[in-house]
DNA sequence: ATAATTGTTGACTAAAATACTAGGTTATCT
DNA sequence: AGATAACCTAGTATTTTAGTCAACAATTAT
């Protein structure tokens, strides 16, 4: 699996989607200018997210870009698998070179936590950070102590 | 944060080194022959592994390497870490060019995920991998249904 | 209709990270 | 002494990242 800056700004790009779409589209110079990304970067992005249905164009003065589904529907691992490929290819491919088994044990180790990371993001949705962000603005307005801000999942 | 092949080769040559290393060290010809990693890259990986105190090396002739640890003191988080910088550099630099406040919240929102992804990682030991991967084998030997190979956290 | 706006697509590029190679030095065991 | 294997340094090919540039298509506003 890989999980880089681009996820990461495909992420945040998404984030801002989720947080402004409400009124209509958001154009990729909006997010450009708020996140700092290049604007032609974000246009390999969204091509990306396009074509995995994640966002929907709409073209034109006063288009840009919808989330293409409710932001409780997309996952973090959605974006990350859209724009970051997901390589397995660990897994020795059945040519039975595995002596006693040892290197076929390790990597199912390995595909585990794998799988044990992808079902962590897989859980997580855009809807559930954004509630999330909601509560921490709260919490931090009134103040509380540390403890109190860590929200856990 | 980034989550790579990088850290992946990691983690499973610190596997390997859990799960072989009870009868005295493992050297990284074993190592490159067994999980097809170059051996000059996997000096380079021990390196810095053995600089966080991860691995402990002993010379010469049935030298090797033992795990600097007990398997089950060791995080998946701690080997990441050791290998793959962990950067942190999306949070805005206190330059206050947040229009808003909403660049700060995207920021805040990712760096909250980036903490759970991390939080998580550092959740499972050496030790938790190689005690399931036995349970693993044992459920593999009876046959069990495939609701119960899987385990979860 | 026309101009402005914005998405869509493709080709191309500099810089960085990755994965690997080559060659040596040093400690330790037989 | 000689073999072994960690340890160290430098270099390099490939891939990925992050970005630029340019042309084009669809839609809206004037």
């Amino acid at each position: 699996m890989r999980l880089s800056t681009k996820g990461r700004y495909a992420v945040t790009a998404m984030l801002d989607l989720a947080l402004h779409g409400e009124k209509g589209p958001v154009t990729l110079a909006d997010i450009s200018e708020n996140q700092g990304i290049s604007l032609s970067y974000l246009e390999q992005l969204f091509a990306s997210l396009r074509s995995k249905g994640l966002v929907r164009g709409v073209r034109g003065p006063g288009g840009g870009y919808y989330l293409g589904r409710e932001m409780d529907e997309i996952t973090i691992a959605n974006i990350i698998c859209a724009v970051d490929e997901w390589v397995e290819f660990t897994r020795c491919q059945g040519k039975g070179n595995c002596r006693g088994g040892q290197r076929c044990l390790t990597h199912s180790l390995w595909d585990e936590l794998s799988e044990q990371i992808y079902n962590f993001l897989e859980g997580i949705t855009l809807g559930d950070l954004v509630k999330r962000g909601d509560i921490l603005d709260v919490v931090k307005s009134q103040r509380q102590d540390k403890e109190g801000m860590r929200v856990v999942i």
